[in-house]
DNA sequence: CTACAAGCTCAAGCGACTTGAGGAGCAAGC
DNA sequence: GCTTGCTCCTCAAGTCGCTTGAGCTTGTAG
């Protein structure tokens, strides 16, 4: 028992807010916390690094649900190559987001590039942005 | 009253369903749609247009907020300027999550690359990715 | 012993929709 | 006229990943 802490010290160790781990545990992501006397939660060094491990997953936008398959995956009887294809669709989300977000930029800042061109000048309420907009399919 | 078109009409038209045209309404994006005797919504053109500019908007990641502020700037007495610093704004935020994605695409396809590398062959549960999770800051 | 911080639970809110239940309108075929 | 079946209506709740708030208890330092 030397490493008992603080649902709070738990947050400041593992990057997520109080709200977020008690939130965490109501969703499955990790396993109920043990009590105090008092019934406040106790966390231990597998605790946190259990923690760390699902704010690391989350950084790399998986979901709860896919969070949650990868854990299954881990424990279970799952083989490197499952946990792998979980990666893959993830990959492939974020690879096409990307593309999405690539066009996206391009389009706004040719938008707003425009407009600095023409109205910087000359302050209208003929405004590029908007006949871009009206226009472009 | 040349065209008076259906919401189901407007939907395949404006290209957003009409369950989102419906909440579009409730929101505010575009104004109360007239109604028929029956109660439906009719449809006009200039309707339409206004619908597919809200769509375009939202297709560039435009919050809702963000859009009635673009929409009363074009109608009001707001000047090009307006409309572009609102742009502008979230040209910014689109590109804060590019770079995000970025670094996520490279993460994760480095993962799954080592994965495949190392396990294809011998698909065991000590996967490099699970490795790579516990380890990796 | 008394503050006061930090913990607790439960409930609601966010954004942008989607989904579902339960009913009404309306054109076409009989 | 009547029924079939599609579209439409409203209202309510669900989605996702949290965050925020109210109102209470616990633990600790002075």
């Amino acid at each position: 028992m030397s490493t008992a802490l603080s649902i709070g010290e738990a947050a400041r160790r593992s990057g997520c807010t109080v709200a977020t781990n008690r939130f965490y545990e109501e969703v499955g992501l990790i396993p109920e916390a043990e009590r105090t006397a008092g019934g406040r939660r106790v966390f231990t060094r597998p605790g946190i690094e259990r923690l760390k491990l699902v704010r690391r997953l989350r950084s790399m936008e998986f979901g709860i649900a896919a969070i949650k398959e990868l854990l299954t995956a881990m424990r279970g009887a799952g083989t490197c190559l499952d946990v792998r294809d979980i990666a893959e669709t993830q990959l492939q989300i974020v690879r096409a987001r990307r593309a999405k977000i690539d066009a996206l930029e391009r389009t706004l800042s040719g938008l707003a590039g425009d407009c600095t061109l023409m109205c910087a000048e000359s302050p209208s309420s003929e405004c590029t942005i908007i006949d871009n907009l009206s226009r472009t399919a």
